[in-house]
DNA sequence: CATTGACTCTCCCCTTAGAGGAGCTTTTAC
DNA sequence: GTAAAAGCTCCTCTAAGGGGAGAGTCAATG
């Protein structure tokens, strides 16, 4: 029988840690003095210490150490264990890609960050402007549209637009303008009503200035997606934000490009 | 200008979150109501938001966000958070590793797991025993000597024996005997003080029965290094826990094989 | 104008696996 | 006999919010 002083030395383990696992009831003392409460092991339990801390190396918590020692089911929640150590090992792997990143930008480096996009109803319209100023053409009819359809605008304001064109071009590009709505209505002409999935992952990247220059934010997440481990797996959106209803000057308005991505199978195979 | 509950659609953000980087005073609302106590934010909350985002996604903390924004020296803190990072990939590679190896083992796995090894004063003898049974005509003996030098055992009760044969024997074996004590003695005869220093990493795993069975458990240790990225850094440690001093069966004797590791170079440069 | 339902506010407790310490009792060593 | 060391219980603290209570506010409707 060995003082929980010493049975802590032996093992390599805090005496508060032995405390904790006897209150928690995955290592009771062999005995306890009633009179003095002070805690006594012996080497039996030693074998039983040895258990839980080879399972708590694996990230086990404590109620999964107690359930396995209780259900003896260690084998089947390893198992179990092995799958959230894997997502925890693919989620240090993308920070990682992310800070190196950052690094090579000597710059201030831009700040793309994942994010998912919501579920939403939109009203849309899509068409072939000559240039990126079409859109103001384009949208304020797209209003009239919606008003004497009479929708309402959802009031989260995601409003976006995506260009179809396969190839990227600066005149004559395709482009379809989605705004959230609260209802889906009946679609009528060029005012076409639809549901639009969530997106689960999306790179996002702020754009600041005009649209003209917004090649740039584009080239920023087709470089990001280089050095991480995703890759482009729908069309791009750009957000809306603040734009010539509410800012006069082109260097204010803001937009945020989104690129919904999913994880890319050939990139991770190789870490360090 | 957007109410809580729009900013938090907006930016896929839980109202939660917000209030607490507010009070963290990491985002201020850009207007706050002085009669109700109603935060409303402004699109250029936006552009702190995503950097506060995507600080967060490379696991930086709030305080670390914070004094990243505060001093603008986020460059420089992403290279400290790549270490960081860098540990954390490592420490779940070996949980990973340990739990596949647990997994390999139909049976009931042997409880491996890691320690470190403290420094210790020892009084030890080397000697070539014919088998494991001269241990019990060698230790006797040591302890007489040990008495006749007036050491004090640690009450840690620390015993080992390291097998010097380079290649394995069961006959005529070159074995050191150690016994943690409380001091460092004047060495005499066969009876050598010395201090051990502390072995930061040891592979650990007890082994149930009489000594001639033992080789078992080293070939566990053996088997647990092939599925593991580290390797053997020194001589391997029988510590002695239970033996014919107090359990007559030789059935429950119990002792533990500890094997100092480090991490293997080789190891680790693929992952799934 | 009043009501209703959705939103927002602050405040409090809860989460992990122990660490740190206060105040008290027991054991151990001299 | 005394004093140091070790043990006990109990309390508070951690990071980043989540959940909920109770109360106040906003916008739209009848």
């Amino acid at each position: 029988m060995y003082s929980i002083g010493i049975f802590s030395k032996m093992n390599r383990v805090t005496v508060k840690t032995l405390r904790y696992y006897d209150k928690m009831g995955i290592l009771k003392p062999a005995h306890i003095d009633s009179e003095t409460g002070y805690r006594y092991y012996s080497s039996a339990q030693i074998v039983i210490l040895h258990e839980v801390m080879g399972l708590r190396q694996m990230e086990f918590t404590i109620a999964e150490v107690k359930h396995a020692l209780e259900t003896k089911s260690a084998h089947q929640m390893i198992e179990q264990k092995k799958i959230e150590l894997l997502n925890d090992l693919s989620k240090i792997k993308q920070s990682l890609a992310q800070a190196d990143y950052y690094l090579t930008k000597k710059e201030k480096a831009p700040q793309v960050f994942i994010k998912s996009l919501p579920k939403v109803i939109v009203a849309s319209t899509r068409c072939v402007i000559p240039d990126y100023d079409g859109l103001f053409e384009v949208v304020p009819k797209m209003g009239e549209k919606m008003l004497v359809a009479g929708c309402e605008v959802d009031p989260i304001e995601y409003c976006f637009q995506m260009i179809h064109d396969g190839n990227y071009k600066e005149e004559n590009m395709d482009v379809e303008i989605c705004e959230a709505v609260t209802e889906l209505k009946e679609s009528s002409g060029s005012l076409i009503f639809k549901v639009i999935e969530e997106v689960p992952l999306a790179a996002c990247l702020l754009h600041r200035g005009p649209y003209n220059s917004i090649g740039e934010t584009y080239a920023s997440l087709f470089d990001w997606l280089n050095h991480n481990p995703y890759e482009l797996a729908d069309t791009p959106r750009e957000a809306v934000i603040d734009g010539i209803w509410n800012q006069q000057d082109p260097g204010d308005w803001l937009t945020e490009v989104q690129f919904p991505i999913k994880e890319s199978e050939s990139f991770g195979k190789i870490v360090q």
